[in-house]
DNA sequence: ATGAAAGCGCTAACAG
DNA sequence: CTGTTAGCGCTTTCAT
């Protein structure tokens, strides 16, 4: 700045005008100091320029671990759409596994972002507390946080789960087999609450057997679904609580043979759904809707709002497609 | 840090130090030091860092535009992975469509990034010269640079669309459908290369009428498949230029039940791939690959390495399912 | 082993 | 309309 100045023959403070779109510089000079800029290939040092306005770096963060990425994109594209209206750049960080997760979340507070949005991959969260104190918003997706009082928007897992779970009751099924991951995981938590709950409204016995948890990658989930057909009394329909889950539950019903003998209803939507034999039947929310939603409260608390921290949680929609509306099979 | 030393009643300087695990700090200062920073829950504001250090914010600018799902995600990963292995972050933007992708990655070079990668969305990239000559190396993925001389990893598109073609040639294919994006878009382009290649090398004529392109979302390439049916003399066999090409005519030959009637060969490989009916024979590429690539080529030239920019081309690979050898139908 | 002072590039707050 | 000065929070340099 200091160049182009130079190179104009002005003042420091009237580059920055012309930069800042401020009052107070004549049309020629403006003119001039825009030509050497071009032609000095300048650009402002966002570092300064955030240094100096102690705390507007125009940039929000967005930590998510690497996983469901269907999940990952929507998210994004839903939080973009909100920053961009607010002129903030949405900076995306890979929180990877639970360990890994507190560095980069700190490596982006250390970059003074302006907000935080937080699909945790961990456990604990307290270690927030200062940058929540030093003004800066943090929403988390997903999951509620623990060790810190901050805005969660959550899916209605329970809800959904209690819906998928219904849906196949429905149909006669009394032996519902279930495949998830870790159920610490608090999405899974809810997820095996809501489908409990439907059993019971309909008084159908849980049967702990029938369900399979801790099958993170569809491969595992692959197996769980094998184990799970070679029981005695096999389930003669298959709730899977997340995409992976469902996708590794096709695979085994595929590889048995079986996809058209066994209900299965999905939790989380995904692209090629339909395209399967038979199409599968999920329970879908729309991620990027949480995404605007986390957006909102984010620049809500940046504009000065500052209500109790809430949680706020968004529908799931039941999507008939074929595969969870195979009937009991006859005795 | 100016109140870290006040605490401790030592100088600032000492207190960096610390921070940064200098020498010259006694084990007694030093503890003080880490719990008054504890204490205070103290962060370093590493804008203020990054200016001072001119030119090391240790953070790597990742341009992506929001397409390809599961072509971003494996791309992250495989940059994150190099980068984390050299102390950087990567933050990721998502570029948009061409006519954001300016103004993002200005964002990114404002909050001066140490190097940047670059999935294009645009035609153009003459105005990222400055930040290249001020020496921020900037690398291209998957469509080389316009306007810009810089390193680029790309796919061996042409080889493949060779591969997938002469593999459809060789089961007696003689009328081969095409569907694909914009053919202005680099890997489009020479998708299509690839592909004509391979039918000259069989003698076989190119028909243009079989070729649809600019069919961008899955829906119009579903759109597009159905047009092919609907010709006097349909294709037997089908080429998709990238997965949402794949997925939509997968979904179009389903709706008129001759997915196993019609052979498909699809560029990009897709997590359910495997699940549809028949399953989906495709060339696949190493994405994560790609990324790793990148990011050591980025971090070569941060330090120091300066061999004239080049083109890194990964191969392919065919990926036989089913769908690919469906055999031409009897007369 | 420790500290004081200068300055990275910018903008806020005042002059002129 | 334009310029000067100070200072954001840190690291670098040079003293002590």
């Amino acid at each position: 700045m200091k160049d182009v100045a130079a190179h104009v023959g002005t003042s420091i403070k009237s580059v920055s005008r012309v930069l800042n779109g401020e009052e107070g510089v004549s049309e020629a000079t403006k003119e001039r100091i825009l030509k050497a800029m071009a032609e000095l290939g300048f650009r402002r040092n966002d570092l300064a320029r955030g240094l100096r306005q102690s705390d507007r770096t125009r940039t929000i963060g967005l930590a998510i671990p690497q996983a469901d990425t269907r999940f990952h994109d929507s998210l994004v594209h839903g939080i973009d759409e909100i920053a961009r209206q607010q002129g903030s750049l949405v900076l995306t960080a890979s929180s990877g596994t639970a360990a890994r997760e507190r560095e980069t979340l700190m490596a982006l507070c250390s970059r003074r972002v302006d907000g935080l949005i937080v699909v945790p991959a961990g456990e604990e969260h307290a270690f927030l507390r200062p940058e929540q104190q030093a003004g800066v918003p943090i929403v988390f997706v997903d999951r509620p946080p623990h060790g810190i009082a901050a805005d969660a928007v959550l899916t209605d897992h329970a809800g959904g789960a209690r819906d998928a779970t219904a849906h196949l009751l429905r149909q006669g099924h009394r032996r519902i087999g279930v495949i998830g991951a870790d159920a610490r995981i608090f999405s899974v938590g809810e997820r095996i609450s809501g489908h409990r709950e439907a059993l019971r409204a309909e008084k159908v016995p849980y049967q702990r057997e029938l369900t399979r948890l801790g099958a993170e990658p569809s491969r595992e989930a692959m197996a769980a679904c094998l184990e799970l057909m070679r029981l005695e009394r096999p389930p003669t329909a298959l709730f899977t609580l997340n995409n992976q889950c469902t996708i590794g539950a096709a695979r085994a019903l595929r590889s048995l043979g079986k996809s058209r003998e066994i209900a299965l209803v999905g939790f989380d939507d995904f692209e090629t759904a339909d395209l399967i034999d038979p199409p599968v039947t999920v329970i879908s929310h729309d991620i990027e809707e949480i995404g605007r939603t986390a957006a909102r409260l984010m620049f809500e608390r940046m504009a000065g709002h500052s209500p109790a921290p809430g949680r706020t949680v968004l529908p799931t929609r039941l999507v008939v497609r074929g595969s969870g509306e195979i009937p009991v099979p006859e005795q």
